[in-house]
DNA sequence: ACCCATTTCTTGGCCGACCAAGGTAATCTT
DNA sequence: AAGATTACCTTGGTCGGCCAAGAAATGGGT
């Protein structure tokens, strides 16, 4: 085993060392691989200095866009696994960020709504997403910007539907 | 605080409804954090019939290309923290899809290599790999693909430098 | 009224991924 | 040769994220 089937073979390769072979099967996915991890990273920089870590700035954002909402509208608007958002709300709430109480009106959901405290942290957040925001974008021109959105845009279209189906789909509209 | 108690709030909002906050904060990063997602989920799918889990494919192609490397060649090639790798590969020799020995030169090194029976896999994840890059770029023709690739590229350098400084940024040229 | 389906949330389990800290072995320094 | 530094890997902890399965309440159908 051990290769020899493979790339770097005895003959020498094709294709030049530096282009792993996971990056020729699929570059765009694997390019989509790379960014996403680096984003998060990034991400987890600039959102460190605000005590929220990579992900539930989307719940905050919501939170302190809407007010109280029921839980099960949080899951649809973030469109994450039902399961992700209990746990990451028993730790926002651990935290301080978030309150949770029982719906009067619906025995079964829950009213969940930003802490009084945590409204100091809409600015910082903010910053820190338009900091993200530029470091990631850094050295592209408003046609490469636009263009970018437009292609990835396409692409979660790709990825939504077809035999992938997304999960939470037509909760865009509303 | 909470905002103004309603979901819909009575007013009427400044801007129509469908565009969340974090979406106006930072549009780029909103985009390329759902597309993550999505397409890791996309790769799940793919991947689960070959019986591995998305980011494995990265570590069993380099293993599958390069045959027998020490660990900390891998943890290079890949790109990902050291524990992270070794966790990984715990779970992967747990699935037989890996064997590791000590490496004799380096009593501190441990030398990875692909099961035999792995081999039998490469095919597999290479057609997974490649179905889910179609249905990435699906509806995206040859001057769109090459965009992106070219725009996620400047990205992916952007996260690398500058503030955030990325870990291991020389092992590029090797 | 009753039973069944649906909604809503939680729990447990598992993975990838990070950081921090530790232990061992090789290497560099003095 | 002894000591300090570095390289290599592991462990433990924490998070986001998923799935599968379950408890609880609501709502519909007959």
């Amino acid at each position: 085993m051990k290769a020899d089937p493979a790339p770097t073979d005895p003959a020498g390769p094709a294709c030049p060392p530096g282009l792993p072979a996971v990056a020729m099967a699929g570059p765009a996915s694997h390019a989509v691989s790379r960014v996403a991890r680096l984003h998060r990273i990034a991400a987890g920089k600039v959102l460190k200095g605000v005590g929220l870590y990579p992900g539930q700035e989307f719940v905050m954002m919501h939170l302190w866009e809407a007010g109280p909402v029921r839980q099960s509208e949080l899951i649809k608007a973030v469109e994450l696994d039902p399961s992700t958002v209990t746990k990451m709300l028993q730790r926002l709430e651990q935290a301080g960020h978030v309150r949770r109480r029982p719906d009067p009106a619906d025995r079964r959901a829950v009213l969940v709504e930003a802490s009084d405290a945590s409204c100091g942290l809409l600015a910082q957040v903010e910053r820190a997403w338009g900091e993200l925001e530029r470091h990631t974008l850094a050295g592209l021109d408003e046609d490469e910007r636009a263009e970018l959105l437009r292609l990835l845009a396409k692409v979660e279209e790709n990825l939504c539907t077809e035999t992938a189906e997304c999960p939470e789909r037509r909760a865009a509209q509303g």
